[in-house]
DNA sequence: TCAATATTGATAGTATAGCTATTGTTTTGC
DNA sequence: GCAAAACAATAGCTATACTATCAATATTGA
């Protein structure tokens, strides 16, 4: 699984300029990024504050990425591959459709616990990042562009799976896509209203959420059924 | 109807510095804040560039916001507010809890068609802020004193009416809360995917957005009832 | 009505973000 | 060992986000 994970988890899209994963500067470049966004907050974090924790200077920063936006894409769109690969892995060899869709959803709405073995990328901090700023890497005026260029593709990957997952089980489901999205997106928004909002979801979301969305999902299923 | 909503829909926290709708100049930079906000986005958007339209100086306007977050909390409020009025007035006098219910998520959920009534403010530019931009007012470093300040209020307040239809149609209801606030933000997602990236949701999500919504609820709800 | 007060407009100014350009030095691939 | 790429360092430019000051104007309340 550790190797397998280096080799799928990739951005595939070029949201980058140069590959930071191929040098040394692009990887302590992702490193520290990660780190510095999860304690800074995406809209204290500067391409300036980087580049003097990293010793180096802001113009090298600008090699690998054009703008924080894009970084932040990057790092999101790694989030969501690494979700997708997730699913790939915990739904193999299930071949009940009703048991691989309840695993599924399982899988994507856990909370992240594990360290994950990128050696230069903490999983930890990108999953609040996630959590936190996800939202900012499509809700802009630039959406539209940066959907047609891909930057977007491994979100809706991961969406795609979902909704194949549910049509497997009810292939007469009026809105699976809706569904399915529901649940990526929702998740992560009830996280953060778990962490931050707290009226606005159950006590438990925090340590059962993944049952909750199960249980959303299985009962609008079967009422279908009947 | 006209005159209840001047009345009912205000901010009512001072996310403000100084009351914009008390002034001729307040209910200007309201104005021609939404008709901008929408053109450009929330980042292209500045107080130098709404001053310049006003024909007035940038500190002005800083009389009254502290900052172009504060506004954009302001306007979103705004919207929430109308929206939970919207409900109130859409749910009156129905006895029966589902029929009540499902008429809570139409109301809640329907696009904004109507131009409403509000001398200085387009309310479907401010429909289009909400759609685009409502995640930005709370996904900041700073929700947590924000919210401490009562800034997200009205939204609040619309989700826990939701939650209580909800209960009442089915008061051992797990999760009412997750539900309600999942259908008050996920309807705006789904939106905003509808229009940006439309593979996430279904075809008929932009004109039957609500008929999905209620199913989705009362499917999860049925299930329980057996 | 007149004086106190609040509101505004105009100007100026500071700090920082975001980004580009240049140039010499170092590293690396062949 | 040489050419090409990568990098660090510096400088600089534009725009944003804000603060401060002050005079002109409007308001209001005694």
């Amino acid at each position: 699984m550790q190797r397998l994970m280096q080799v799928n988890v990739q951005v595939t899209e070029p949201v980058y300029l140069k590959d930071p994963q191929a040098t040394d500067l692009g990887r302590r470049i992702l490193e520290h990024a990660v780190r510095m966004i999860d304690t800074l907050g995406l809209e204290s974090f500067t391409f300036g504050k980087l580049a003097q924790e990293l010793g180096t200077a802001e113009s090298s920063i600008y090699r690998y990425f054009e703008n924080k936006h894009r970084l932040l894409i990057y790092l999101v769109g790694w989030y969501w591959s690494w979700r997708e690969y997730k699913l790939a892995f915990d739904t193999a060899n299930l071949s009940d459709p009703a048991v691989r869709l309840e695993k599924a959803i399982r899988s994507i709405t856990e909370p992240v616990d594990e360290r994950g073995n990128f050696p230069y990328l903490d999983l930890r901090a990108l999953y609040r990042i996630a959590i936190n700023e996800s939202g900012k890497a499509y809700m802009t005026k630039g959406v539209d562009e940066e959907h047609k260029e891909g930057c977007f593709s491994s979100f809706k990957r991961l969406c795609d799976r979902l909704r194949m997952h549910i049509m497997e089980v009810r292939p007469d489901h009026p809105f699976p896509a809706l569904l399915a999205s529901n649940v990526v997106d929702g998740s992560m928004v009830q996280r953060f209203f778990a962490e931050h909002l707290p009226s606005l979801t159950e006590k438990q979301a925090r340590t059962r959420l993944s049952d909750l969305f199960v249980e959303l999902v299985f009962s609008t299923i079967k009422n279908r059924q009947r």
